[in-house]
RNA sequence: GCCGAUGUGGCUCAAUUGGCAGAGCAGCUGAUUUGUAAUCAGCAGGUUAUCGGUUCGAGUCCGAUCAUCGGCUCCA
């Protein structure tokens, strides 16, 4: 596939390369263009890039849009792509384009070529009726896009800007064969049988009310779930040097103000008056654990001092950014907070690191690191930042990871790395997180005695590694299907009696093995057993045993994993005891 | 918060142009005693998200509110 690129060079080369792709989509995105400028005249363009799947395009219709429209404009696409319209690159210079669009009902567009320095040459990409100005690079032909798709409108400011007009962007993919979209699509009805909202109803694991929206309910399995996942979490941070705390819920207007958050993350937080109080429900612990750290006088020989808190924060999100257990109004948060030296920032920093990457590791997640440095709304000294960024900056290099910076997108009290984990639908969600803060422990007067024999301000750390543990439960739950692995599962085995007849073995086997520390569940229900069978893998329980006649004979079970039907790979004859060591083996993964 | 969409038993979904709210699964009762992904029959379950309006009559049309979904913006 030949790609014209911005220089007028000609590149080619095969779908496959993401070079291709974008130029390909890109062209599906003025395709997309051509045909609502058809049918609407009035509508207005704005933007319409590649993206990671597919494209979309940015329209103002004067007399709005709605989702029943598409079918009328993937018509016409598909009428375009069937004209098989050359594309042609041509230049003009910034007077000659303006001149050209002054002719035109386009704003946005020649909003962006007034940006353009004086005298560059603009390229310009035809195809048939319909030109537009672009950077490129585009595919040579409309007729190369032989399968196309819209998929979906949503409304998008201006320039990604909420001061700015809405637009109406519509979303769309293409391919050059049928069976790449219908191969494309089968994996979107992949992820939605992943969803973690879908998944979390059916497993029982959560729920969403709509007298605390954005407040999940933790049902008993989810919250097995859940604290699994925290006894990981303390074995490891034992092993790490930390020491785990518990800070309040509601605390006093002056904590907060003290800390910079009244001033600087009002808008997030829950109020109330008490007595002629004012009290803030905690967004974030950074407060309370420096409240610990204050209460008495170190030394430098005790630093690192590295506290840790399981602290259930509540921010009041606004209302159309929640999602599942991925955003929501109050979450776990698997704190900690490292008061140290100066010197000691490098060390800190790695360790901090080398951990989130074993975290993630174990549960197999690829992540991706982002460096975020100083927003406008923050407080500190230039130079305090410039340390505090060079010093994350630094340790990212030193353990050689590759990262991209993510300019003014720190905390309010300092700069931070970022780990970002992918959802089944190829989202990306911030979990874990490493700060850097100067800031607070001036605020609060915090200090140790340095050999010196002078008063120092220590330098903190605030850092999570599963970041919430919600979110990262729904992240697991579409990481692994809803299939945990033996460790984490709710439910280990489910035990199926046959027929009334050994009801009695079933539950001795239940009785057993509960007693032994497997978590499992009976069914002795008057059902036929491949209806036991069938719910008992629906709930994704990794060993369904059946206990019946034969195995009450032979004092065993027959074991059957979650996976697959009937065979002998699938099924084992076991003694209650190798199952146990069975089990005992997978639970390996709870500890470190 | 913004743009667009959706909201019917616990769950998944029906209900012609406005004309008696229905099914499957789950639940309960009974029968069946079952060998690897759904045994049969019966019963019960609803102020159609909420509030208001239009109409002889509203699940259906209109308005507001709430919640959810796809995005934007913001974030763990």
């Amino acid at each position: 596939m030949k790609v014209i690129r911005n220089n007028g060079e000609v590149y080619e080369g095969d779908f496959s390369e993401k070079e291709v792709q974008r130029a390909f989509w890109h062209t599906s995105a003025h395709i997309l263009a051509q045909a609502v400028k058809r049918l609407y005249p009035s509508c207005r363009c704005g933007i319409g890039p590649a993206v990671e799947q597919g494209f979309y395009y940015d329209f103002d219709f004067p007399d709005g849009f709605s989702e029943d429209d598409l079918p009328r404009i993937e018509a016409e696409m598909k009428r375009i792509v069937g004209e098989a319209l050359p594309l042609e690159r041509y230049e003009m210079t910034k007077e000659e384009s303006l001149a050209y669009m002054a002719g035109r009902q386009e704003p946005y567009k020649r909003e962006l070529i007034a940006e353009v320095a004086d005298g560059e040459r603009i390229t310009f990409y035809r195809q048939g009726d319909y030109a537009e100005f672009c950077a490129g690079p585009h595919v040579e032909n409309t007729a190369l896009v032989g399968a196309l798709k819209l998929t979906g409108v949503a409304g998008a400011y201006w320039r990604g800007d909420e001061r700015n007009r809405m637009l109406t962007r519509i979303y769309g993919v293409s391919f050059p064969e049928q069976e790449e979209l219908a191969a494309y699509l089968e994996m979107r009805e992949e992820a939605k049988r992943r969803d973690h909202r879908k998944l979390g109803k059916e497993l029982g694991l959560f729920t969403l009310m709509e007298e605390g929206p954005g407040f999940p309910f933790f049902l008993p399995k989810g919250t097995i779930l859940k604290n699994l996942l925290i006894g990981y979490w303390r074995t490891l941070h034992e092993r790490e040097g930390y020491r785990e705390i518990a800070t309040p819920m509601l605390l006093n207007r002056r904590l907060w103000e003290t800390s910079g958050h009244w001033a600087h993350y009002r808008e997030n937080m829950y109020t109330t008056k008490i007595d002629g109080e004012d009290f803030a429900v905690k967004p974030m612990n950074c407060p309370g654990g420096m409240l610990v750290y204050r209460m008495e006088p170190h030394s430098y020989k005790d630093l690192p001092i590295r506290l840790g808190e399981l602290g259930m924060v509540h921010r009041h999100e606004k209302s159309g950014q929640m999602h599942g257990l991925m955003r929501v109004r109050c979450f776990t948060q698997d704190d900690a907070h490292i008061f140290m030296t100066p010197e000691q920032i490098p060390g800190e920093i790695k360790a901090v690191i080398r951990l989130i990457d074993e975290v993630y590791t174990k549960f197999g997640f690829s992540y991706r690191i982002e460096l975020s440095t100083r927003p406008k709304d923050s407080m500190g000294s230039d130079e305090d930042w410039a340390r505090a960024t060079e010093g994350l900056q630094s340790a990212l290099e030193e353990l050689g990871l590759s990262y991209t910076v993510n300019e003014g997108d720190g905390a309010f009290y300092g700069p931070k790395i970022d780990f970002h984990l992918r959802d089944s639908l190829g989202r990306m969600w911030q979990c874990g997180t490493i700060q850097l803060d100067f800031q607070l422990p001036v605020r609060f007067a915090a200090q140790y005695t340095g050999a010196d024999g002078k008063k120092h301000t220590p330098i903190m750390i605030h850092r999570v590694i599963y970041g919430s543990i919600e979110r990262f439960i729904g992240i697991l739950t579409e990481h692994y299907a809803g299939k945990f692995p033996v460790w984490l599962a709710p439910v280990q085995a489910r035990i199926l009696s046959i027929s009334e007849k050994n009801e009695a073995y079933a539950r001795r086997v239940y009785e057993r093995l509960r007693g032994q520390g497997v978590r499992c569940e009976l069914d002795a229900r008057g059902e036929k057993l491949g209806y036991k069978i069938r719910e008992a893998q629906m709930q994704k329980v990794p060993y369904i045993l059946i206990a019946g006649e034969r195995e009450e004979r032979e004092g065993r079970i027959t074991v059957r994993s979650r996976d697959g039907g009937q065979d002998s790979k699938n099924t084992q004859s076991l003694s209650l005891q190798a199952f146990v060591e069975m089990v005992s083996a997978g639970q390996k993964g709870a500890e470190t």
